[in-house]
This record gives structure tokens, sequence and C-alpha cells, in this order.
DNA sequence: AATTGACAATCTGGGTCCATCTTGTCAAAT
DNA sequence: ATTTGACAAGATGGACCCAGATTGTCAATT
């Protein structure tokens, strides 16, 4: 059964590696690609800098994995908000978006300037194109079975242009925001403008 | 009347002198304050670097009244748009938020980071803050003359919370949006949808 | 499996030196 | 008014060196 997955590195370690994983993407967060040294990480795990070349072989693949890991997990928890059907529509966008952006406001530190440059040289670039394409496509995907592609059928607007709104809107709420707590409010906000039109009676 | 009309440098030079800081302005976006010389920008603006010294006495003056020239002009021209009554709401808006934020996508170098630090440096920070906050009354104002707010009222919504929506979406796409065209695309389209419960039948 | 201690090779940041650029000012010329 | 030419003081950036940090690997230990 499926001995190629696609996937390149998914042989089912353990929780630890996913923890270190944790670890390392708040680590890198703050500080960045340069300015985290595997001995930082390795303390901040409460591992031995040893322990972590056990399971990463470099600095690049543990930044690589880390990434790998937060867009995986970031992408699965944004889409079981967006599916949760016991949760109201706008309640299910606010929580994809929380958890597809919100979840990183305020943590990225001064000196994380670089995580984007290094994460196009390690050729990242167009796998996080592919999750936030997929996450796009998500969010499109409940507007339309919503019926709020359809409520809003007399403007013309296509579901992939009212998710591309919604997204710019969440982009500009991650610069305008200070914490995760305002970026919240102002998606919910955002939200229920847009899901006006299916009626906000209660 | 108005001897005393609370701007500091209003003294109505002369035209050369307002030309002389659309050029500044251009060349400080493309290369920051630090990397900008004052030779740059007087051969820019064909000027002697003298000439240029003869409006403004050193290089913090210049960029000081550059970007006040700008903010000003900025918002001048924005508020034109909001309030061009021959104009369709939609329509008003989108010039609004082009003229206050498109007019710079794509124009900013990757040297011009030092841009906002130098300027909240210089205290230009709050006259910012102020001008931003004179055209979100502005959009806000329009909103509720509109209608649009009413229209809203079932959600509970505010202007002042529609304008914010809308100004984070116009922050995130100035981010996305790779040229001024792209800009006013996806601005259109989050006006659009905004606007959509005043009823968008032709 | 993970830890400690240790290691050479490499990278990084600070410091100095020095040539060059830039600023701000001046006088003379148009 | 604006320009050209020139100037000293200061800022900037590149070259270089060096101490210390960091990486990646090893062997011995639990």
């Amino acid at each position: 059964m499926g001995t190629e997955l696609k996937s390149p590195e998914k042989p089912p370690d353990d929780a630890r590696r996913s923890r270190l994983l944790d670890v390392a993407l708040n680590v890198f967060l703050r500080y960045g690609f340069r300015k985290t040294s595997m001995d930082q990480v390795a303390r901040a795990a409460d591992v031995s800098r040893q322990g972590l070349y056990l399971h990463f072989a470099t600095k690049e693949e543990l930044f690589q994995a880390t990434l790998q890991h937060a867009m995986e997990s970031s992408l699965r928890s944004a889409s079981e908000g967006l599916s949760d059907v016991s949760l109201p529509l706008e309640e299910r966008l606010v929580r994809g978006f929380d958890a597809w952006v919100g979840r990183y406001v305020g943590m990225v530190g001064a000196d994380a300037k670089d995580l984007t440059e290094v994460l196009s040289t390690m050729g990242l670039g167009e796998e996080a194109m592919r999750f936030e394409a997929l996450f796009q496509e998500a969010v499109a995907k409940v507007l339309r079975a919503s019926g709020l592609v359809a409520a809003y059928k007399s403007t013309g607007l296509t579901a992939r242009q009212l998710t591309d709104t919604l997204y710019a809107t969440a982009r500009g709420l991650k610069y305008i925001s200070g914490t995760r707590e305002a970026f919240v409010q102002g998606i919910g906000v955002a939200v229920r403008a847009l899901c006006m039109p299916l009626g906000a009676s209660r």
C-alpha cells in the first residue's frame, strides 16, 4: 500500500520531533534564521544540542522541517475550523483565518525579517505558495457551500474574489494589529460584514 | 482673516517648492532616507544642489517637508475623490483609497525600509497618524452619508468598523499587489462587496 | 536513544584604518 | 533668484584583522 506517498519526509516519527519543531518555530519567529543558533533551540526545547542534531542533520534542515511542519499544522487546524459544521459560518471563517494568520500575529520579532528571504532561498517559497493556495481554496469552498456567493450573485463577484478580499483584509490586520486578540476582533468584524447578505438577524 | 492657520510652514511659496517636493518624494521612496543624497534629489529635479539648499536648509528639513507635502497632497486628492458627488459611491471609495494608498504601491524600493523609522525619529509619526485618522474619518463620513451604515444596521456594525475593515483590506492589498493597477482592482472588488447591501442591481 | 565533553573548520561581529562620498556653507558669476 | 566652483567637517563604506561564537562531527557515557 502507498509506498510513494509524495511526501518526501513523512516517515511518521515520534511526537518528540513534532515538539522540537514547535519549539524551533517559536525561536525562529522571534530571532529569525541567522540570529538563531542550534544551541538556542536546543536549550529552548530542553534538549542537548547533539540531541537536536540526532533529529536534524543541519540547521537548514531543521529550519526547512520547521516551516513545513508549521504550514501543515496551520493548514490542518485552519481546515478543521473552516469545516466545523457545528459552528455558525462566521465563527468558522474567523477560526480559519485565526489559525492561518492570527496565530502568528505579535510573535515575529524585529530580527525575523530574514525569514522570508531565507525561505525563498531554500526553495520553500513555492511550497509556501502552495499551502497558501490550499487555504484560499478551502475558504472559497466554504463560501460557496454556505450560499454566500449566491447571495452576492447580483454583484457578479466570485467566490475567489470574496476570498481574496478577506485574505487581503487578514494580511492588513496582521500588520495593523499588535496582538492576536486584536486580529481576531478585526477579522471578526470583516467576516460579519461579508456575511451580512445571508441575514444577520438573530 | 485667519492670520494663524495652525500650519507651521504654510507661507504659500511658489509652485517650484511643490515640484521639488514631488521629485524628492519619488527619490526618497525609491532609495530611502539614508541612501538618498541631496545631490541625487537636485539632479532628479534638474536643479543645482545649492539651489536645493536655497529652499531647504538641511536634508532633514527637506525630508520633513517632503512627507508633510505628500500627506497633505494625498489627503487632499483622496478627499476630493471621496466627496465627488458626481460619481457613484463605489467609485468614490476606490478613488479615495487609490489616492491614499494605491498611489504608492510599487513605488517603494528595497532600500526604503528606513523611511518609517526616520519618520518617527523626526516626530512625524504623530503627524502621520493624524492624517491617517483624517482620512479614515472622511471615509466613515462617506459611508454614513451614503446610507451604507444604515443598510448594515442589522449587523450592529458601526461606520468606524466598516471603515477599519476596508482600511485593513487596503493595507493588505498594498503588500500583496505588485502594481497600482492590481491594487485598484482589489480595492474595487472589496468596495463592491461592501456596498452590496445598497443594491447592486444595475 | 540521549547525554556530556571535546574538537577543527567556519562564520560572525567588532574594531581599526583609510579612501571616498556627503553635508552644509561660502564667494563669485550669470 | 540661481548657478558654478570650491571648501572643511563629518559621515559612509570597504578592506582588513581578530577574538569569540557557531556549526557539524566524534568518542565515551548513561
